[in-house]
DNA sequence: TGCAAAACTTTGCGCGCGTAAAGTTTAGAT
DNA sequence: ATCTAAACTTTACGCGCGCAAAGTTTTGCA
């Protein structure tokens, strides 16, 4: 770190006795020069502390070494938790993640795209917003960038979907709370934000009318994510409706779960499968903070690693092309029964 | 959008009949060039969809339009919802924000930096990780890059400081509890990883002593960002050990505060300030989630909207050269005191 | 209508690095 | 010691755009 400051590859590969591009073939991978010759190099750096311009380097490349990371809303700490996990695996693979959120707008998701579009990533991992997302925006995008969903899934855009099993949720849970109490209620938006949650009601439906069970949904109003919000209001509206039929309520997600807790605490009414409890309430997600409401909240967990780990490596297939177009490649993983006291 | 593809700026002149260089400042700044020439090029802008190449365009500038915006961890809403906030601030400004978080880690931290570095940003608004971040790193970063930090303060580093006031929350909270019933006690971690924790105990014990009132803190053990769960288990501790002198609990922070209600209801405690409670629980922040809480937490709101634009604003100020080095240049927000049912 | 200022065009260099081609050195084997 | 492939050096071009200089056209105003 002595010596005059390094401008250029230029400077540095002369300062470190190697012809630039040997140097340049360094940085593209330390393996693929002499041992000898690494060392060298290895030592300047140690001295200089040269970085390449990122600038540069990516002008002349098509392929530039970072990849995309979308998601709807980072408020919500299970997309937080999920791009954690994800920023890691691509950091490992040797590649720079960029972190973008839509914040639950679509136009901000559309330009986000044509931002990315200017970066020429290698590939993009994305949660679209689901409903509200432009399709022909994100359709357009994925024929240019190799893309893999995540949670989220939209009609064939990108090389593969990696999600959770939304009919097992439902059968798991429905099992549990059946097997320990009344049947659920189903407690869901309207019109929700997010295709899981359609996906999440059909699931409920079908699992009970596979088990001779009459399927009770409550559909409450509310647009946008803040879910804890509209599920309290809606909560609030129901209990004092009398809209849930069993004293069993499994909610389309944990957030929306929460909310109802909130409502019921309101109304006085104790949650639980204790004797002197009034209401069961169930979740689905495993949401981070699930753990801390009051009772805690019994969920199904959706698998974080697995998913964070499968959609970056269908992505890296996919940049090296070992993945076909065809988008047979999607993968869904079970989710695993958390009981806790609220259910 | 008909037709052939645009290869660069020499082919999109030609296709809007206007030069190289007149497009070429346009795309800095539209307002700069002639009407009648801002419609022929906005025209062919519409027939063609060209953009600029960003590393191109990047090479050959001292100064990007990026904007890096670093959290310490953003699996905390707190912090998604502030650099929410600040990325709409920064992109209506025309620059383009890129986002990071050191999920709690120092030497993440410091490879961000770098990388930033490397991304010659305009200016980086920058909230530390705190105790646990290597000081040199952030020094020497901040003497290359126009940075603002906030949430958290690091001596000296950056151009200015955006935070609260600790010492008017403790006054304010302190005050509202013990005018409706028992002075709290403090419940703390013992070694934080925030500096913000450090200055909200001094807070604390001042204002208790300056109301001749007995300062009581409750100090637990635990390290990293799982502030729940660290509040959980040292909660049940500090609870089991009858630790707290009064019925009164003002917690430094609401992520803790929610740990400490897991762990009241876990005892069967009854949280609030109606006749039948055992105990009072109060946080500081006004996190997302604090409303949804059973009891809803009674906490001290942080001014996110003034912190996020004060920040932006400042950074802006740096960037222009309207700002000294010195560092007079802190501001630092009051609390607006919330009040729920859980003191 | 005339005139200066503003906006434009033309020309050309340079940013830092990827990469190809041709020639030279080195490594590792027989 | 001899040979060959691998690794290296030298040389040179190009990526797409910022930017400066010099010359030309347009604009706004008297």
């Amino acid at each position: 770190m002595n010596g005059r400051k390094i401008r250029n590859m230029e400077e540095f590969a002369a300062a470190s006795g190697v012809s630039r591009p040997t140097v340049s073939k360094f940085f593209n991978d330390p393996a693929s020069v002499r041992p000898s010759t690494r060392r060298k190099i290895e030592a300047a750096l140690e001295q200089y502390s040269y970085r390449p311009n990122i600038y540069a380097t990516n002008l002349n490349r098509k392929l530039t070494k970072t990849i995309g990371i979308v998601v709807p809303v980072l408020a919500d700490p299970f997309f937080a938790e999920i791009a954690r996990k994800i920023e890691r695996q691509v950091i490992s693979a040797g590649f720079r993640p960029t972190l973008f959120s839509a914040h639950g707008n679509a136009s901000l998701e559309n330009d986000i795209l044509e931002n990315l579009l200017a970066l020429k990533p290698a590939g993009v991992l994305l949660a679209p917003l689901g409903r509200a997302s432009d399709q022909r925006v994100i359709d357009a995008f994925c024929r240019e960038v190799p893309t893999v969903l995540f949670d989220s899934n939209l009609a064939q855009a990108g090389m593969a979907f990696v999600g959770s099993d939304n009919p097992q949720f439902a059968r798991l849970m429905i099992d549990y709370l059946h097997r320990t109490g009344e049947p659920p209620c189903f407690f869901e938006m309207k019109s929700p934000s997010n295709p899981n949650a359609n996906k999440r009601r059909s699931a409920y439906t079908a699992a009970m009318e596979e088990r001779g069970l009459e399927a009770n949904i409550v559909s409450i109003e509310g647009d946008g994510w803040d879910f804890e919000e509209i599920g309290r209001v809606g909560g609030l509206r129901a209990l004092d409706a009398d809209s849930f039929v069993t004293n069993t309520v499994l909610c389309s997600n944990d957030r929306l779960a929460i909310g109802l807790l909130s409502a019921c605490f309101e109304r006085g009414l104790r949650v639980g499968h204790h004797a002197q409890a009034n209401i069961r309430v169930a979740g689905q997600d495993d949401h981070p903070f699930s753990r801390y409401t009051c009772p805690p909240l019994t969920t199904v967990a959706q698998d974080y690693d697995a998913i964070s780990e499968t959609a970056t490596r269908l992505l890296f297939d996919a940049i090296d092309g070992g993945l076909s177009r065809g988008r047979p490649n999607d993968v869904l993983f079970e989710g695993r029964l958390i009981v806790r006291e609220s259910a």
